[in-house]
DNA sequence: CTTGTTGCAAATGATTTGCAACCCG
DNA sequence: CGGGTTGCAAATCATTTGCAACAAG
């Protein structure tokens, strides 16, 4: 697993005043050290207070000039919550996200949603728009403030991990459904060999799964503020069932109150081999298309090796089958 | 058709104000008189400016403190548009939306879309966050400025009315589906009273079907910036199917490189009334549902008079029907 | 030794406040 | 007439700029 340089935006920023013309200096130096070193959601004033901490000599303005910078090369995200004050927050190598601001406690939850996004975009093509960066901000009151209970003192956590955490659970999930879905394919098929295939896919689902399950304790062990930070990725079952329309077409899902039974099949093993095929296939695209919209972060990777795992899967010929079972227009 | 009072809105600041023991004074008169007199954004200054063109004896202070009050009592409403500004909009009886602008030419769209409100409301609901208010904003460049058009002065036209015309889109394309649904159902249904059933939905449908058409025209009708105001409602026939499975189920909707052939059944007379309530009263609940996020607005009322006529297309007994074509958890 | 950098002081620009004169109810 | 209101001037507040002394390349 690639160990994260402590402090590789140091080097990124050099090389980008350089790239730039400008002077490396002692004040740029620890501004950068200092706002690295915090986490959440800082206006220019807190930044430059804790600065002032270690050298009481640097003055305001540079931290203003610096804080600039560093959002030009992409270390840190301005952000706007709503109380007059412009707030930087970590951007290199951090999940583009959005914002929940309670007005009460002043508590802010992040979070990211692929179906969000999905639907944004769509939004902006419908317009011929070329989105350049969008922001989500709702303001109401917390569940805690709601309740009068004081917030647990939950202190602001690195989103890069909590996007780590929720990026297996996202996997899992999937993973999770696709056996659900080749278990039950099995028990419904007809024929042996096509019943066979179906078969062998699911356990690699369950042997996968169980990976999953460990890489999941992997990315929270020894984190308790990862373990406990509030979702960050909204990933419902909905996002996968309506890729692949032939998942709830096909299986019967446990319903909540009665339902229809098991769709009878005859497949064989060349035809289950190539349904098969096509749902990974559709998984993988998924889950590399939503990847594609992060910068390079543990998350990001977890989300397109699991989508390389899919594609692994289902390695045999491929399309004849898509237009039969699924006919997206 | 309800008309709407030019300036409604003189009253209701004048009740805000007596209800919060203020006063009633020419200045605050003429402030929202020019208020109301504007369309699109407008900064303080703007305001400010506009305002001393009728009384130069008024002074600044006076528009900020009076723009905060008709924001406070809702006929204004604030947006930050990304110029540090604070902008004003027209908030009264105007449907609640977002902004998308060009950093270019700093022209803005406003746009709503049902189901972006959905999936808010649903991530709010996982959290357990009370929302007050949400923006989303979105920067970037316009299909005019990508290409050195100069965009034609298309001047900002009243949210309201463009939300009129689109309500009744949404209500059209959703008739039409599902026409298309209850003539497509008939042919396939083998009972001949069951049949009969969905034809008589279907020409229903095709009834109201010219009826919107009319209302569309009367909405657009000698207002040429409304009717080539670009789209304010975003509106999916998915949202429909989403909500309706069993139209996607039962109907070979015509795809573009083949696919499956419409199911065939066999629904007596009443079974089919049945389905045919089940849909209409889906589709009624889903736009009461929806239009109950609008102020009252002559768009609310028409997918409110919508759901109504959905209501009343499908004036039969009730849900036995519904686990056994749809089975939503 | 050139050129960007720093930090102070002063400027800015949007918005707010103090206050004496004012006028609505 | 009493209490909110107005408009001016002055105050704030975050942020920016001018500039002379300074330090990085």
């Amino acid at each position: 697993m690639p160990v994260r340089k402590a402090k590789e935006e140091v080097e990124m920023f050099r090389v980008w005043l350089r790239q730039n013309g400008l002077k490396r200096t002692y004040q740029k130096e620890l501004i950068l050290e200092t706002f690295l070193g915090a986490e959440g959601h800082l206006s220019v004033d807190d930044i430059y207070t804790l600065v002032k901490k270690k050298d009481r000599r640097v003055g305001s303005v540079t931290v203003f000039r610096t804080l600039k910078s560093l959002a030009a090369c992409g270390i840190a995200r301005e952000v706007t919550l709503g109380d007059g004050l412009t707030r930087f927050e970590h951007g290199h190598r951090h999940p583009p996200h959005h914002h929940i601001v309670c007005t009460r406690c002043g508590r802010v939850i992040e979070f990211a949603s692929p179906e969000l996004e999905r639907m944004q975009d769509e939004i902006m093509r419908k317009y011929d728009f070329q989105p350049d960066r969008h922001w989500i901000k709702t303001c109401g009151v917390c569940s805690n403030c709601r309740e009068n209970r004081k917030g647990g003192e939950e202190r602001p956590c690195d989103t890069e991990r909590v996007f780590a955490r929720d990026a297996v659970k996202m996997a899992l999930a999937t993973e999770v459904r696709l056996m659900e879905f080749f278990q039950q394919a099995a028990a419904a098929n007809q024929d042996a060999a096509g019943r066979e295939v179906f078969e062998r896919i699911a356990r690699l689902k369950e042997a996968n799964i169980a990976t999953l399950g460990e890489e999941l304790d992997d990315v929270v062990r020894g984190e308790e503020d990862v373990a406990k930070a509030p979702v960050f990725l909204h990933f419902s079952l909905d996002e996968v069932e309506q890729n692949i329309p032939s998942l709830t077409r096909l299986t019967a899902r446990p319903p909540a109150q009665g339902g229809r039974p098991v769709v009878e099949m005859a497949l064989d093993a060349e035809a289950a081999a190539k349904l098969a095929r096509f749902l990974t296939v559709t998984a993988a695209t998924f889950f590399k298309d939503y990847a594609a919209k992060f910068p390079d972060t543990r998350g990001r990777r977890i989300l397109l090796g699991f989508a390389g795992q899919q594609e692994s899967h289902g390695d045999l010929d491929s399309n004849s089958y898509l237009s039969a079972w699924d006919s997206k227009s």
